[in-house]
DNA sequence: GTTGTGACTCCAT
DNA sequence: CATGGAGCCACAA
């Protein structure tokens, strides 16, 4: 079996699990779904990105890519993300999904005071 | 096997 | 704020 199928899968998983209004950079992407490298989440949603929000994936800074800048853009902000004042990027900050790194259910809450 | 390219990110200048 | 370089990994030619 090959590795990166699995990869494309756990990426695609991820992506798709963003929930509307909310935003992950490719980098935090690259994390959750393990993947070596933020590059290969880019290529991946390149290649099978059609059934998943793919638009919910941008930069470090909030700014997506060129290539699809305005439409990303146009759909983000159809969802009612949060924006940054200037328009043309996301506020992180207010839009970042909080993700939990991995939905364990064996793995007991690290807050138990 | 080498090289160029890409939906990345970080750091220095 | 703009640029460039390095680190990074997969893929096509």
């Amino acid at each position: 079996m090959s590795g990166t199928d699995e990869l494309d899968q756990r990426v695609l998983a991820v992506v798709g699990r963003i929930p509307p209004g909310r935003v992950l950079s490719y980098g935090d992407v690259a994390a959750l779904a393990a993947a070596p490298t933020p590059r290969e989440v880019g290529q991946v949603l390149a290649r099978h990105g059609e059934g998943v929000p793919w638009w919910r994936v941008l930069h470090a800074d909030g700014t997506p890519p060129a290539h699809l800048r305005e439409r990303q853009l146009a759909l983000l902000r159809a969802e009612g993300t949060a924006m940054a004042p200037y328009g043309g990027a996301v506020d992180l900050a207010s839009a970042r999904w909080e993700a939990a790194p991995d939905p364990d259910p064996q793995q007991p809450s690290l807050f138990d005071p």
